[in-house]
DNA sequence: GACCGATTCAAACAATTGTTCGATTTTGCA
DNA sequence: TGCAAAATCGAACAATTGTTTGAATCGGTC
């Protein structure tokens, strides 16, 4: 696979028990099922939410779902591939907008970290394409444990996230594969895990409670987090100092 | 709840239907259920851990989990508070002695990392209380999303976590409370998923794979650790040059 | 050896799960 | 209006879940 096919990935579309609906009101039951799926598995995850609570959510028959999608897992397919394409085409897309354009000399790893965030908050903002729950759906996508999930995440998006991989590698020849392997992995788990809690998301946009306009807003957001996670993918091991002190820990336990 | 008290926490023993085993041969099949649930909950977590698949690995009968622990819940209660009773102790223990002594002036952070940390590490080395499979064990306790789970821990070390909260907060006096509470939140989270992975958990004992004897192969892996967390921590935010690379890249979207 | 509590066992329980079936209703077009 | 496809519906399916039951067995003591 080459590297500019990587660059423009086209996510083919699932193949899904596909009938045109004869007008709006037919329509409506798909669509009320793919909202109630949505705001369910933020909630509860893919495993604890069942069809009946889907069903029930979204007032139609039980036997709706396997008609119109076939399976739960083809439905929850449908759902997390519509937000998470479209995130991640914006991200590649942005980032392939500034290598082209260059990135600043000393500050390359906030501006990549900005590069992989910016979209999601961007998508928070704007209704039509994500809406306020989208940071919930992203935590609760990436932190699901059931393996269905998690595999198709990582068979879908496996080309994107290897071009961030690349470019923090670029960013920090300094640091070993290792470790950057690691601190990625870190870092990404973190943020999962925090946009899937509810108070810690509250406590991560109420730092840019102040802010007077979406700009500054995701702006306030950015910039308190991408000092914090370049600061640890920056860090240097083995500083003696450092070192001694971790020690003085060891030979007192 | 005055502070002496949270340095010295006593742990209740969870109330189980308690009978005397009549010789070793009887009870062996409590132990074989403990350590059978210890194994798949591993693997597995709560929710997709069956009755049926312990008692089938464990080569007792159904209804012998319901006999000697009542429930499934007291079941999994009691292998969670077994391990991790320990472990808190271990980590109070240790802040406390390191309280007592004083801590290194500049490097008061990494030796907090280390306190938190290495107590895991120890365990993960001791056979009788721990064993190899206690950092996938702790990884899965803290990451599995079952509200019996995080009810359970949440509730049970809470005085042992705000303890390090503290800590850390006299170590870090320049940082806001809020900033403060975000990137422990993180911390916690990426360990607690790095650990629960396969993969992950391979990469950051792999980094002390050179060393030659126990002690410092925990060094090692703090000497990893500690200044890549350390890192996140000490963080400034709002500086004026990263806030500007941070607003190219918004500009650019 | 007989008794009695502790333990084990097979079996069934009630509840929930995803899925399927066949009949019924609705819809769009001739 | 009539027809065929699409859509909805109630009902049942088979599988899995945690839990309970009552009889059978074991183990030590009188």
């Amino acid at each position: 696979m080459s590297f500019a096919m990587l660059s423009t990935p086209s996510f083919p579309a699932l193949k899904i028990r596909e009938r045109e609906p004869r007008n709006e009101g037919r329509a409506a039951t798909k669509t009320r099922i793919l909202a109630a799926t949505e705001k369910l598995f933020i909630v509860h995850g893919f495993d604890a939410t069942s069809l009946r609570a889907i069903t029930t959510e979204a007032g139609v028959n039980l036997a709706a779902v396997n008609y119109h999608f076939g399976s739960k897992e083809e439905l929850f397919a449908l759902v997390l591939t519509n937000r998470l394409d479209t995130l991640n085409l914006e991200r590649v897309r942005l980032l392939d907008a500034l290598e082209a354009k260059g990135f600043d000399a000393v500050n390359t790893v906030e501006q990549l970290i900005a590069t992989m965030f910016l979209p999601a908050l961007r998508l928070a903002r704007n209704a039509e394409r994500g809406g306020e729950d989208f940071l919930k759906f992203l935590g609760r996508a990436y932190a699901d444990p059931a393996t269905f999930v998690r595999d198709l995440l990582q068979e879908r998006y496996a080309a994107q996230n290897a071009r961030f991989v690349q470019a923090f590698a670029r960013a920090l020849p300094e640091l070993a594969t290792q470790d950057l392997s690691m601190r990625l992995h870190f870092m990404l788990d973190a943020i999962s895990s925090t946009l899937a809690s509810e108070d810690a998301r509250k406590l991560m946009t109420g730092l840019a409670a102040t802010s007077n306009s979406a700009v500054d807003e995701d702006a306030a957001v950015l910039a308190h987090l991408a000092p914090f996670l370049a600061g640890s993918l920056r860090a240097k091991v083995n500083q003696s100092s450092q070192q001694e002190a971790i020690r003085a820990v060891l030979a007192f336990a």
